[in-house]
DNA sequence: CCATTAATCTACTAAATCGATAGGGTAAAT
DNA sequence: ATTTACCCTATCGATTTAGTAGATTAATGG
């Protein structure tokens, strides 16, 4: 199941991105917009800042605002950053990766080689899509 | 992330189908082959032995056993038994279905529509794979 | 220059849900 | 009598989601 952070914070970034202007946007006003309690998207907006893609102004008249272009934001940084590992099992992770404890040799192991499978089908698609994909 | 369950689960099906014959195999043998706590083994056995993938014989001898061929056991089904919806959202699930709170317009949430790609990609590794193909 | 207002930032807490497991007893087959 | 599956329930722990309280920063109006 993808969590709510994600979800919220894909629709911040879209909702950004769909400004016609950069220039900061209070929390108050996504949150209202986008139905997202408010004091949620604030941590949410916070590792996103974190990560780059946005910046927040203090004070009157601030908020977030984008600081890259929407087609220099690809999916696989957005869902790592909110989601965390793409893989659903971390043993095939390639930035997450973990040994499982139960497993003697992975290259024998059906889950580990199916979920290879899965995990490639989905970079496939977030490789190809950028914020700007999501707003037109 | 994939469950405990779908993970144990799918390697008692391998096992289940990497033997010779199709004699019950204890629930014991299994847990101790895959390393996997034999109560919460039990409980997953008998959902796939609901879902008619398994059957079971009690007392001396018994246990579970393969009572379909493994080209015959897709992974779409052993997913959605396990794990449930292969959607990360339900607004895009083909089975399990159910419209968002927040989300006005589902066709234009881009999280919708990227949700819809990510399942698509998913479903077509699940539905090119049969348990036959994760013993070979 | 100061007071007010609007906004982000930080930290703590709480509720709710879910995942994983353990325990104990029942039923059926040998 | 023994061995095995079956069923119900309780629990522990982690995670997710959200709320509360206050501190910090910046712009603005007098």
């Amino acid at each position: 199941m993808l969590s709510k952070k994600t979800k919220y914070g894909l629709k911040a970034l879209t909702f950004l991105a769909v400004q016609k202007h950069r220039n900061p946007v209070p929390i108050s006003e996504i949150a209202e917009h986008e139905h997202i309690s408010q004091k949620f998207l604030e941590s949410i907006l916070l590792s996103l800042r974190k990560t780059g893609f946005l910046a927040s102004k203090k004070g009157k008249g601030g908020g977030y605002y984008l600081i890259k272009e929407p087609s220099e934001i690809p999916m696989t940084s957005v869902i790592r950053v909110l989601e965390g590992p793409i893989s659903m099992v971390p043993c095939v992770s390639l930035n997450f990766y973990e040994k499982c404890d139960d497993c003697p040799d992975e290259n024998a192991c059906a889950v580990h080689n199916l979920m290879i499978q899965v995990r490639d089908s989905a970079l496939e698609v977030y490789r190809n899509t950028t914020l700007k994909d999501l707003i037109s």
